[in-house]
RNA sequence: GACCCGUUCGUCUAACGGUUAGGACUCCAGAUUUUCAUUCUGGCAAUAGGGGUUCGAUUCCCCUACGGGUUGCCA
């Protein structure tokens, strides 16, 4: 039997990382083992669902490269996929279980009249779990269609699972103490259960559950963030699974690769913004140079900043140097804009070397008097003039800097020098150095 | 409260019952780059606490503490 997986979000809100995390876990599971991957849209809960949300789904899994084989815009055998669509199948399996004296009204609802016995789990990441159904003040009977005709999620997702033939559950360990309910609701069915597979949480970085507002929730902030898909992919891959090797960067073809759920964590694992970030910088590199430009340029677009003839070679500087395409605006803003600003911290350590001022307006001098201007001929000028004047070429090369972008960091001076031209420095070096 | 799951450096994690408890992020220090970033080297830093079992426990068992989850006519 094959296996078939499924990613089962409610259109309620916009895609979380611990949803992301769940239908990539999915994800790798099917495409490992050569299996379905299905995509449905838990829609019952009518007040909350919106097309936004249903959109935002889309375009989060879409944009992380979670391609389905089932479900909106796929089609599939298993179809309708939405459970809006689905009531008569609901209808059918409710009256077979009316039948076998499974349920009885309440208050006008129905509710599913458990077994009153230990319930065992076998659990592909938590082990063996079991839950007594003799407390019955612990498990009363449980609601699964309301007094207005509709179904609850329990029976809604079970029924589901088994009419698309779905092998392996893999969920937020959230639906743990729910797996008794539906193991349950399949005996009763006279179906047998799927395997499943209970994944930890993920934790905001001071271990408190992260929720919506929350910093890194939303998957639809993260290509804002200048983040980029693969190294989301591949970030929150790492919460709570490792490859038990001393390798971290994985595209999404070596994680379904390597995938396995006996690798994956029981504890809840904590979102580290810092090591996220980190991971996007090692992507970035695996970048083609051209990728890069492309994807750094609605940034730069954004910022005000000119994208013009000039901005390829620009951004191409800053390539190796970033974590975030967001990041990149600020870094080569100088190059295409005389507007840019000074850092206060940057300009003070100038202030600190006592002959920097002199030096920059000697330099300023030296590179009007160069009679031919070139990146190499301007950066052997420093050492020129720092000689000149008894320091040493180190000395001048961050004050330079400063003068010329405003920040301690950026691209190599000599490529700064050759993109800015000989006019452009003379002026922001004399600037520079009256401001002093 | 009850029930369930969990607990290794600050964070993410590795370690057939026998390792100087390993790696990564962050941070710090050096090297390289006449500047920046990259890179490289080194450093700081952990088995929650207490009992067992065992020749030997991060690993198995129990208790406590702490964290998380569940306890809806939400999903």
């Amino acid at each position: 039997m094959s296996v078939r997986t499924r990613f089962a979000p409610s259109p309620t809100g916009y895609l979380h990382v611990g949803g992301a995390r769940t239908a990539l876990f999915n994800y790798l599971f099917a495409r490992k083992h050569g299996g379905t991957f299905v995509l449905r849209v838990e829609d019952t809960d009518e007040a909350r669902n919106t097309q936004e949300a249903r959109d935002a789904i889309f375009s989060g899994m879409h944009w992380l490269g979670l391609d389905w084989d089932e479900g909106e815009g796929k089609g599939g055998d298993f179809g309708p996929y939405n459970q809006s669509e689905r009531k008569e199948n609901y209808d059918r399996w409710f009256e077979m279980l009316r039948e076998k004296g499974r349920v009885y009204e309440d208050d006008g609802a129905w509710r599913f009249r458990f077994e009153r016995k230990p319930v065992t789990m076998h659990d592909l990441v938590c082990g063996e779990v079991t839950i007594d159904y003799r407390d019955e003040s612990n498990t009363p009977d449980m609601v699964i269609r309301r007094s207005d005709g509709s179904y609850v999620f329990h029976f809604v997702n079970v029924v589901d699972d088994l009419d698309m033939q779905i092998t392996h559950v893999i969920r937020g360990e959230d639906h743990l103490m729910n797996t008794p309910k539906h193991l349950q609701l399949f005996e009763a069915l006279g179906a047998p259960a799927p395997l499943y597979a209970h994944i930890p949480l993920i934790l905001n970085p001071n271990g408190s559950k992260m929720s919506k507002r929350d910093v890194g929730a939303a998957v639809g902030d993260y290509p804002k963030q200048g983040f980029i898909a693969p190294a989301v992919v591949n970030f929150i891959a790492l919460l709570g699974w490792s490859s038990k090797s001393e390798d971290e960067i994985f595209t999404l073809d070596e994680l379904v690769d390597r995938f396995s759920l006996e690798a994956v964590n029981r504890s809840p694992a904590r979102f580290d913004p810092e090591k996220c970030a980190w991971v996007n910088q090692q992507h970035l590199l695996k970048l083609a140079p051209d990728a890069f430009i492309e994807a750094a340029k609605p940034f730069v677009a954004d910022a005000g900043l000119p994208v013009d003839d000039r901005y390829p070679a620009v951004a191409s500087l800053v390539r190796e140097k970033l974590r975030l395409l967001s990041e990149v605006p600020a870094a080569i803003g100088f190059l295409l804009s005389d507007a840019f600003e000074l850092d206060p911290e940057a300009v003070e350590k100038v202030r600190g070397n006592a002959a920097a001022k002199d030096l920059l307006a000697a330099l300023a001098n030296d590179f009007a008097a160069l009679p031919d201007w070139s990146a190499d001929a301007a950066k052997h000028q420093i050492g020129e003039t720092a000689k000149a004047a008894g320091a040493k070429p180190g000395q001048l090369m961050f004050p330079v800097r400063v003068a010329l972008s405003g920040k301690s960091g950026g691209p190599d001076l000599g490529d700064i020098l050759g993109l800015l031209g000989r006019e452009k420095c003379v002026a922001r070096l004399k600037a520079f150095s009256e401001s002093l």
